[in-house]
DNA sequence: GATTGAACCTCTAGTTGCTGGAGGATGTAG
DNA sequence: CTACATCCTCCAGCAACTAGAGGTTCAATC
């Protein structure tokens, strides 16, 4: 019988944080103490590392929803989880494709600093005028 | 004078961002009619320019504030919008290695997806046992 | 059996950067 | 002068937590 703390130390989440996945349905109401104190098995350990590791994976909350359900019911056909897997290696990989540009954006910019006044940065001009860039970046939030 | 409306297509912003960034300080009071609608002139179209370009290179709102604290500063020395445009190349470029990491590890739960039953699936399976993971990633929130 | 102190409980509110809607006023073109 | 697109304010909500207040419980030690 594992406290709610003990839980947290195994899979790296913090408290707060798994009792938010019970409010929210990814993990299952465990047992209760007399006084009132959640008390987890090793199923629900497994359950947490199972969210837990997904999400280091960058799965959304929602995305590990279906994982779960899916895992839950060995029947299911495994083309549904190598799907989402799938989505989220797209998402993934137009992440990169941005940040590549960004970098390269910003490398310029911070090559470029003369290092005098803010009047002449090259910094602030850049942002100042976008037909300066030399990547498209259009969309906003990673 | 220009409307919100007008302002936010030229700079590709929504009307109610625009009232935000005027709500936390970002863009200034504009001008109003005899009605109460806001009216916008050519600076400010510039500097809520700025701040969607910068917000497209990934600069965090606070960022901004100092980068057009900045700005509006002439005499200030460069290397303090040097210094933020640096901060934010490492940003991206910590951001771009996790991903490089989760991509390889979602290639490999993808490619080796055999099309059967969920309880044999290998992306499951990955998931549920982080030690088969080849790369490290720990850290979790993109 | 009493006491201590860490860990637990619920509840509320805040974070970032917006986005959407309700319900109503305004501005402009025909 | 009438449509009706656009504007206004205010409130609520999104993801995915995180932090804190104020109070209880558990387990170990004396």
């Amino acid at each position: 019988m594992l406290t709610i703390g003990t839980l947290g130390k195994k899979t790296g989440t913090k408290v707060q944080t798994i009792r938010y996945y019970e409010e929210i349905g990814l993990m299952p109401q465990p047992g209760r103490t007399a006084g009132g104190q959640r008390r987890y098995d090793e199923t629900q350990l497994d359950r947490l590392s199972f969210v837990r590791h997904a999400r280091q994976l960058g799965f959304s909350l929602d995305a590990i929803r279906e994982l779960l359900d899916l895992s839950d019911d060995p029947n299911r056909p495994c083309h549904e989880a190598d799907a989402i897997a799938r989505r989220q290696l797209i998402q993934v990989e137009q992440r990169m494709a941005r940040l590549e540009a960004l970098q390269k954006e910003l490398k310029r910019m911070v090559h470029e600093c003369s290092g005098g006044k803010s009047s002449d940065c090259r910094v602030l001009e850049v942002l100042r005028d976008h037909s300066e860039c030399l990547t498209e970046h259009e969309e906003i939030g990673a």
